[in-house]
DNA sequence: GTCTATATCGTGATAGAC
DNA sequence: GTCTATCACGATATAGAC
């Protein structure tokens, strides 16, 4: 059998590395960086304790690595709300369905993980600065603007309303509703008569 | 100097227990079972970490009892709704701001550790189970029903709007906004938009 | 009743065989 | 590249002095 060349050790290394990363981003979400184990990380991922030291030098790397990911995730699929089409709340609802199916989920409740969380790395810490609220906020402006302009979003004071939207939905989605007995997460048509002209 | 009498001995323990019990209210709501030490709490207490065994055999006894002490709370608050005066509406704003106010967060926040947590312990879970969502939307379905028939309240399925009442409400909560950079509690006049007719 | 000292165990991270 | 064995440390819970 002849040596693995180059590429395709770094092929492999690449998708351990995202295996890894997969995994990880599963426990870390519902257990938070101290909850979560090494060991049950690697368990996840199938693989041994040993070996995720030689992608990632600590659980602190790991889990920064993972926090900058969902950062660059959430400002872009927050962007692309600009790119759909229809009324300014066609697109609102689209984009609040898009955030709270299941798909970003974890990315946001990693997401509070670090922002409440005490023991979170420096570095992590340090990035989510950069992801404030406030920027949220100015993202949605254009948005909500012209809503209010056509009569379609309820008046008031653009920010609170944006603060609200995002205060609510954060919320539900750090609930982590699909492991919750009990609780369901509510229609959007019922959140959005928060927002609309009555 | 006399001995102690067995009531002030009594009355001794009696307020360390208290004091050991919030505590570890403070510290558990804010960091889960798994990420508070039994270091963290005798120092939030100002004791010593050996004298807490005096008082509660395990972290994990220690942590029940504030969940036993959560639900009740929880349960007797919610029933209180129906001691208020006014309007069906305004005693669900009533209700809102009390559960809203920094006050009973704490215990919900610790209600939500344990929903979520992994580790803990067997009979929390189970005082868990009698404290469920269904058991809520019955105790507030006589003011809902109330407030649709006077016209106050939205129409529709009124176990959906209890439903989303208390999700939204736990989504809030369990943010923990106090120490959430950015984030600011809605004002409950913008919640109750979901849920007052148009 | 309260403290300090310590036994015991679990976890993060490393070393070295394959 | 991957695994198993091991070190070093920190946390729960206990023991015993005051």
């Amino acid at each position: 059998m002849p040596p693995l060349n180059e590429e395709q050790l770094r092929q492999i290394r690449d998708e351990r590395r995202e295996q890894i990363m997969a995994a990880a981003l599963k426990v870390f979400a519902r257990r938070g960086i101290i909850g979560t184990k090494m060991s049950m990380i690697s368990a996840e991922a199938g693989i041994s304790q040993g070996l995720m030291y030689r992608y990632f030098k600590s659980k602190d790397e790991l889990f920064t690595t993972l926090v900058e990911q969902a950062i660059q995730g959430s400002v872009s699929g927050t962007e692309q709300v600009h790119n759909m089409q229809g009324s300014p709340l066609e697109k609102l609802m689209r984009l609040t369905e898009k955030i709270l199916d299941e798909e970003g989920q974890l990315y946001f409740m990693l997401m509070h993980q670090a922002r409440t969380s005490e023991e979170v790395p420096e570095e992590a810490k340090h990035l989510l600065k950069g992801a404030s609220m406030e920027m949220y906020i100015e993202m949605l402006k254009p948005l909500f603007e012209e809503g209010q302009k056509i009569g379609e979003l309820a008046e008031g004071d653009i920010g609170e309303l944006i603060s609200c939207y995002f205060t609510v939905i954060s919320g539900l989605m750090t609930l982590n509703i699909p492991g919750l007995d009990g609780y369901e997460m509510p229609r959007v048509e019922m959140l959005m008569r928060m927002f609309t002209k009555s």
